[in-house]
DNA sequence: GCTTGACCCTCAAGCTACCTGAGGTCCCAT
DNA sequence: ATGGGACCTCAGGTAGCTTGAGGGTCAAGC
């Protein structure tokens, strides 16, 4: 027989592959429900907390905004509620996603041309000559695109 | 003859296509040049200030930091500088971007593996059964959820 | 003459999604 | 008794801006 042990903070992280200051971070806003506490004051979880936070890793993992997880968790805390709406989250996101996706090829795409210009047309010359600066200060017909940084900016930033 | 007219924030706003809060705080973080002012106190900018504000409007659409949007135009500014310093932090932003991209592409896939296995499997029904929230949950099972197509396991077990 | 609206200003605080560090508690092993 | 390890709280920091409060200046319109 099985005693459901109970975890302590560090063994959740190591399990749901994230940082104890994440997991606390999480119960503060609300994203993970208030832990238990042992006898000496520190949180105490039980299995279905290590399931919870993984899902809520992973959701992060996939880029969905912390309030789109926020969502998530509570369509699956409520079973009666239509499937759909998950989906439609997700379907949102998708959307979202692959719209930066395009756009980030397009950056690699100039990107790698610019360094392929440089290198045979600069041959490690003076920067006055690089063809890289030049394309850099040339206005871009990316302007659009991808307004907070492609790599930094959470994707849900691009809906707003 | 063609007077060099005085562009105020809003014009330079306008053509470098970014908002006026973040000239003046690149300003503030040393990204552009102090601006001069007019007789009212406000900030006037000269032709050049466009071309560099486009730059650096460029590159961070480029996806490249702000330090590193530093770095070049420090380059930029002194053009005896090699141009191959130049191509080398275009380089290794090039890596770290490919590198994104692949991430990306793999979560797209994911994400529509979900999408469209929730859309077969669940067919709108209540979120208990739904194969997308369950792949949610386990990571690392996608191929499996998307073979089997089928709600496997129940979510609420799951985040009880 | 007065109001409205379009611009601009500064300074402070807010945002996301956490991370880091200071300073303290507690238990266990040496 | 002392060192290590795991935990605690609270404060402040990070990037790259955005938003808001509170104010100034100017031209047009009534």
């Amino acid at each position: 027989m099985r005693t459901s042990a109970r975890l302590s903070i560090g063994v959740l992280a190591r399990q749901a592959q994230c940082t104890i200051p994440t997991i606390r971070y999480y119960e503060e806003i609300g994203l993970l429900p208030v832990a238990a506490r042992s006898d000496r004051g520190q949180r105490s979880y039980g299995e279905a907390a290590v399931k919870r936070l993984t899902f809520v890793r992973r959701c992060r993992d996939l880029g969905f905004a912390i309030d789109e997880v926020r969502e998530l968790v509570s369509l699956a805390d409520q079973p009666d509620r239509p499937c759909v709406e998950v989906r439609d989250i997700a379907s949102v996101h998708l959307k979202q996603m692959r719209k930066k996706l395009q756009e980030l090829r397009e950056l690699e795409g100039s990107l790698t041309a610019y360094v392929a210009s440089c290198d045979s047309a600069c041959a490690g010359g003076a920067a006055v000559d690089c063809t890289l600066l030049d394309a850099l200060t040339m206005p871009s017909q990316l302007t659009k695109v991808v307004r907070n940084g492609c790599c930094a900016g959470s994707l849900a930033s691009v809906v707003a």
